[in-house]
DNA sequence: CTGAAAGCGCTTACAG
DNA sequence: CTGAAAGCGCTTACAG
């Protein structure tokens, strides 16, 4: 079997008490005592039962991580590996682990996330999407559990890390104008993402500002994420007329708008917006900086896990950079 | 506060033990006592604490997913999403969470390992990775601790789930071949990683099927899996002579080369292995039914960990098949 | 600077 | 079919 803190305790000729104090490394143990009691535990190899402690002390050093429903764009998008790379890298640094709750649809997700937030697994939540009225998220306001949204959100209560992505919009839009672009065709998602939507609105002030007339036939919102959208929306958007630049707000649709472009032998500046670099060769991308969101998502929630212990429920908000990439 | 065990006892009139047999749905408890429990639970809203009930029962229904490094290649892979989406799908059915094990480099991985085992957060564990003489799959051995890999591994004694590559490799090959080919190009990645080796093993069975001689010069075992890579071995791969067909063990290589291919004009019949279609048009690619992996590992780790609890330490080996799709 | 005691919320033999 | 008791391995006031 492996060794308690009794099994310290005796060995070392302490309380189990102290043994838990020298854990947690507090100031009043004398050294001499955490000496002592340090060497019992390396020669017992000795190592905390973590469910124990969670137990005691009501806190697990374990933060969940929220995903959309699995057969998500999500999933075939660098975001998602990148996030969690940012996460877990600062998450590793303040000993803490990583559990997943996801689920095949809206209402597993919700039972999960339930048993997750009630079972006490885990001390606070990311949720990795930013969407209007997702009935996860207020289930974690509700119960006033510390959460963080990577991504917009409208509810006051909660905190959130995000990009700008409004200027965003606009950086990529302002690219391509000045590679001499005059009619450019924006490729967005549906307009219920926040995401796509205040990217399309940076397009348009962009547009405003070197006093080019914004022409709606040149502007497509994709109801669902896919190469093959990308592919037909570009065909679509080029029947309606002369093209000289192109803004997606998603890798995937600029894989598509490439292939067809390729198939066309046309030749278009091309930017997107991506958390590596994309796989098609086009002009530049705006880097969203997908691994510091991912850190700043848990700094953020640190914080809101202090300030809920401490009953004032603190909500913090946080832009993150983003910046353009040449290829 | 959240209610407990001892306040359905109550409510409903029997004793702790008898909730926690309800909890279980064990056969022995009446169904009248059933009910009247359930209706207590409902009406106290309660949730058990599973880290009580871990402590307790000494099983936590977690299993830890262990990643590579975090650099790894492997976080810009399709490979990642969709085994970690085969997992947690058949995890949610067997009430089992998900927690992630990684790190910035082979030592903290391994320190969150030890803590991960020895803490018990986790009933068993799955490596997404198969690697020669990897130090975390070593102590998972050495603990007895029951674990799966996705993957190859030499060890006898632990399970593993991996696709049959030789015979994918082959099958790719023989694709290519089909297509007319008769100076077919290889592009893997370096020897020591069993997919790579294997799938090399069955091009060349394929060739000699076909009587094909094995031309070195042809086959190119790349260190680093990059676009750039892919790229710039292709272009030295032509320098070499004639190529009329190309298999890839890797997208990222196919990426790279197509870019080449399409500035110079070529055309190839080309195919890949990916999870999912690769973002580039070639003529097929070999799915390596990435889902299935991620399922069958965590049904094969269910079995591990009976097996372990009834002592008697089992090894289970499984084979997913692949296919070949056309794009 | 340290210890004794109580408790966290479950489960599991044991007993009937 | 069900209950009383002991225990899982920690932590946390309280007390000195």
């Amino acid at each position: 079997m492996a060794s308690t803190i009794k099994d310290v305790a005796k060995l070392s000729g302490v309380s189990p008490s102290t043994v838990t104090r020298v854990l947690q490394d507090k100031s009043s143990i004398s050294e001499a005592t955490k000496k002592k009691v340090r060497e019992a535990m390396a020669s017992l190899n000795y190592h905390p039962n973590v469910n124990a402690r969670s137990l005691a002390s009501n806190k697990t050093n374990v933060i969940g991580v929220v995903l959309p429903k699995d057969s998500d764009i999500f999933y075939q998008n660098s975001f998602f590996p990148a996030v969690i790379r940012g996460i877990s890298q600062t998450a590793a640094d303040h000993q803490y682990s990583i559990q997943l709750c996801t689920g095949k649809d809206t209402n597993q997700r919700l039972a999960i996330l339930k048993d997750t937030i009630l079972g006490k697994r885990v001390d606070g939540l990311i949720f990795l999407y930013g969407e209007i009225e997702d009935p996860l998220v207020e289930f974690a306001i509700d119960q006033e559990f510390p959460a963080v949204v990577i991504g917009k959100t409208l509810s006051p209560l909660i905190s959130f890390v995000d990009n700008n992505n409004e200027k965003a919009g606009f950086d990529a839009t302002e690219y391509i104008i000045q590679k001499g672009a005059k009619s450019i065709a924006f490729i967005g998602g549906r307009d219920q993402l926040f995401v796509s939507r205040d990217r399309l609105k940076g397009y348009e002030k962009a547009l405003k500002k070197y006093d080019i007339p914004i022409n709606d036939s040149l502007i497509a919102q994709v109801s669902e994420f896919t190469r093959e959208q990308g592919y037909h929306t570009l065909k679509e958007l080029l029947k309606e007329g002369n093209i000289d630049g192109l803004v997606t707000a998603d890798s995937l649709f600029t894989e598509g708008a490439v292939r067809y472009l390729n198939e066309k032998q046309i030749h278009l500046p091309i930017i997107t917006f991506d958390s590596v670099q994309p796989s098609v060769r086009i002009d530049a991308y705006v880097d969203i900086h997908t691994l510091e969101l991912g850190r700043s998502s848990f700094k953020l929630l640190r914080n809101v896990i202090k300030s809920y212990n401490n009953k004032n429920m603190m909500c913090y908000r946080q832009i993150i950079d983003h910046s353009i990439k040449e290829m």
